[in-house]
DNA sequence: AACTACTCCTGGAGGC
DNA sequence: TGCCTCCAGGAGTAGT
């Protein structure tokens, strides 16, 4: 899925509305879809109290009593639901199945139960995702290794630290870059296609051909994109197209449709396997990278 | 260092 | 309707 915005909206969501709370029970449905630590089990979930809800780039990470984490990864699809009185309280992430649809669905691999008799479902058509229930020094240890980069949320999160950034990876090529959770943490193929457009930057360009303008230019288009989804809801894409109902995002999921700035037709390329939309009008300067 | 291909899965959309 | 192909908001691994 969900990206930074998602996960972030998510872990709002639920900041909310579980941390005080137990849980009383867990359902596995799906194995491989919960991930016990050594010498854990989903049982020793029971009773133990949610404290604290974090986010890591695109990691949810819950800390719970008992000195025991449950971190979750939604990946490509997967999605949490809440739901207290028969009401969705919280929900996040891949909007398929739609948020509202009956619970469990199919793809509900696992469900917690909490002590005022919420349930907190996992869902995740494509199985990507997972949680993982880990002793809290794990936990961290297990994010320690993602080497997972700065987050643009983040206050210390500067033009200067994204020049950092790029000066450390001259060759590389935009979009794949910003791609690398150990570059920048929580950007997508989504909001990656946005901020480029935003910032008016090709998404092949070197990123050491940069000048002091266009790195600001960037920084400015990454922390405004992820602010924007975060204020005005998050980007809604379907099997690769962007709602036709809002402008927002405004170049991912749109090919041939006219870019929002300059009109000029909206195009699509693979780059590294991914779909990646830009505007090839007023995104120019993919060749003058190579020198 | 950087890039590509392949992998994990299911499901929706569109062509015929 | 069925059957086929392509594509999908992530990321790890292996190979060049």
């Amino acid at each position: 899925m969900p990206e930074l915005p998602e996960v972030e909206s998510l872990r709002r969501a639920l900041q909310s509305t579980i941390v005080g709370h137990r849980f009383v029970g867990v359902d596995v449905r799906l194995a491989k879809m919960f991930r016990a630590g050594e010498w854990l089990t989903a049982s020793d979930l029971r009773s133990a109290r949610v404290e604290q809800i974090s986010r890591r780039g695109k990691h949810l990470l819950l800390t719970l009593s008992g000195g025991l984490a449950l971190i979750f990864h939604l990946r490509l699809a997967g999605q949490l639901v809440l739901v207290r009185d028969g009401e969705v309280v919280a929900a996040g992430g891949h909007p398929v199945p739609a948020f509202g649809s009956p619970l469990p669905h199919r793809s509900t691999h696992v469900t917690f139960e909490l002590d005022d008799g919420s349930r907190l479902y996992f869902t995740d058509i494509r199985q990507f995702g997972f949680c993982r229930l880990m002793r809290l020094g794990d936990a961290a240890r297990y994010l320690a290794d993602q080497e997972i980069g700065p987050d643009p949320l983040d206050a210390g999160f500067s033009v200067e630290v994204l020049a950092g950034v790029l000066t450390r990876r001259q060759k590389a090529r935009l979009k794949p870059l910003l791609l690398d959770q150990r570059s920048i943490a929580g950007l997508g193929n989504i909001y990656v296609d946005e901020a480029l457009w935003r910032a008016a930057l090709h998404p092949l360009r070197a990123a050491g051909s940069l000048d002091p303008d266009e790195v600001r230019r960037l920084h400015e288009a990454i922390v405004g994109t992820l602010q924007h989804a975060l204020t005005h809801g998050v980007a809604r894409v379907i099997n690769g197209r962007a709602d036709p109902a809002r402008d927002f995002p405004a170049a991912h999921g749109r090919e041939g449709d006219p870019c929002p700035r300059c009109r000029g037709a909206i195009a699509r390329i693979r780059l590294g396997g991914r779909s990646t939309y830009f505007c090839p009008a007023c995104q120019p300067g993919a060749t003058s990278a190579a020198s």
